[in-house]
DNA sequence: CGGGGGTTTGAGTCCGTTCAAAATACGTGG
DNA sequence: CCACGTATTTTGAACGGACTCAAACCCCCG
């Protein structure tokens, strides 16, 4: 579940500075640990709990760009573009991280080159998971796109339920860290599509919800429903 | 118009080392410089021209992702990602290249960890305008978007025509590097509705266009239009 | 002049949106 | 523990922007 985190590389001394220097923060759910706009104060690792990207308009429409996870690390594209938070970061669920203020990090990086290429690996990965999710949105209907999104969720969030397995279709249930509305955002579309999709995939068997309880009899089932457009 | 180069910071030998390792490639309009899925060889700079950035799924949809203009460098994000190139680079004008191999390029960045910053530096450009580019799509209207593009290329194609200053509103040509069904890839639609969005925005006396000439008569109300929904 | 690709236009359809209302879940205080 | 007010979720009906399919058009080139 945990990743592993950039800090790695560092040198013993540095390790032993970071541990000293940094201090954790908690958050409750629904929190905003930094919004659009603000300056760029240094980055934070969380260690545990989930973070929503959400990106606003001057019109106030928003999409949930990106979900972030325990052992990932939030504002770095921020601190390298040397630009304020293009994004703001809100709590899907209790969330502890702990931030490495700007100048701890100049030092850091200044000392240990490696650090540098851990951070390039990062952001380049998401910048991929972004431009995947440009062609996806375009490119598939709602229904698939859920699909794809309760596939991601469930390696996180999900518990395989060994009860069914007989029949050589893997039973899964997971809870969803986040309500309608924030799936609409994730999926760029609107809260209503949202509980419709819902709605036609449990009348199809693929996926009975309950609330934020999202039960999966047949995960290949649920699979082949995001491939989509034929 | 040229943009900085991430090897300006270089130390002076590796500077001459880059100059004769280093190879030119020249492509014609419409030629791939490499295919998503292949092995990342290393990374091209683009000396002069433009290219397209295509990525596309199972089942053949795709989307123009990014336009990559002369100064910028291309392939960094599989390069420092280790993963095949995620998308197609095709040229939309003539193009010359620099390609630095793999090799080189490790070589060069073990002994100037000034250069992971530029990268990172750029990446993280690359990341905000991919999240921009989500946004967009789902927020706004084809013709907003549309309006969008015609500004972003005026920066780089448009040629200010000053004969109609009188009236305190610019007035502005710009040649399009490129054919209606790529604009549709870039808008995230398909090009009837490029046509048809083109076709209105004539009527409405925004932009008019003839073949892939595009006279914008005043271009305050062309960025008017880039607002886009009430 | 006769293809042939790219572009434009037309008509019909569909997916997703909008607006509105009903149903359900939730927290709070009595 | 229940009643109430609020927020979230679901459902319904109607609309609309963009898509699909298809035909006409245009322009360049052989």
């Amino acid at each position: 579940m945990m990743e592993t985190s950039e800090f790695q590389v560092l040198g013993k001394e540095d390790q032993e500075k970071l541990n000293q220097v940094k201090h954790s923060l908690e958050f409750n759910k629904g929190a905003v640990i930094f919004h659009q706009g603000e300056e760029c104060d240094g980055i934070y690792c969380i260690r545990s709990g989930t973070v929503a990207l959400r990106k606003t308009d001057e019109n106030g429409n928003s999409v949930l760009v990106s979900l972030i996870h325990a052992g990932q690390t939030l504002g770095i594209r921020s601190y390298f573009a040397k630009t304020d938070y293009q994004a703001s970061a809100e709590t899907l669920t209790p969330v502890t991280v702990c931030h490495i203020p700007h100048r701890l990090l100049d030092e850091l990086i200044s000392r240990n080159p490696q650090l540098d290429l851990q951070f390039l690996r990062h952001i380049s990965l998401d910048l991929d998971e972004a431009r995947e999710t440009i062609l996806t949105n375009t490119s598939m209907p709602v229904r698939a796109r859920m699909a794809h999104l309760l596939i991601s969720l469930s390696e996180r969030y999900g518990k395989s339920d060994e009860n069914g397995e007989e029949g050589g279709c893997h039973k899964m249930v997971l809870e969803l860290p986040m309500n309608r509305h924030d799936m609409a955002e994730l999926l760029a579309t609107r809260p209503e599509t949202v509980a419709r999709t819902i709605s036609a995939l449990g009348r199809d068997g693929v996926v009975q919800f309950s609330g934020r309880t999202a039960t999966i009899p047949d995960f290949d089932l649920l699979c082949s429903e995001a491939e989509g457009s034929p």
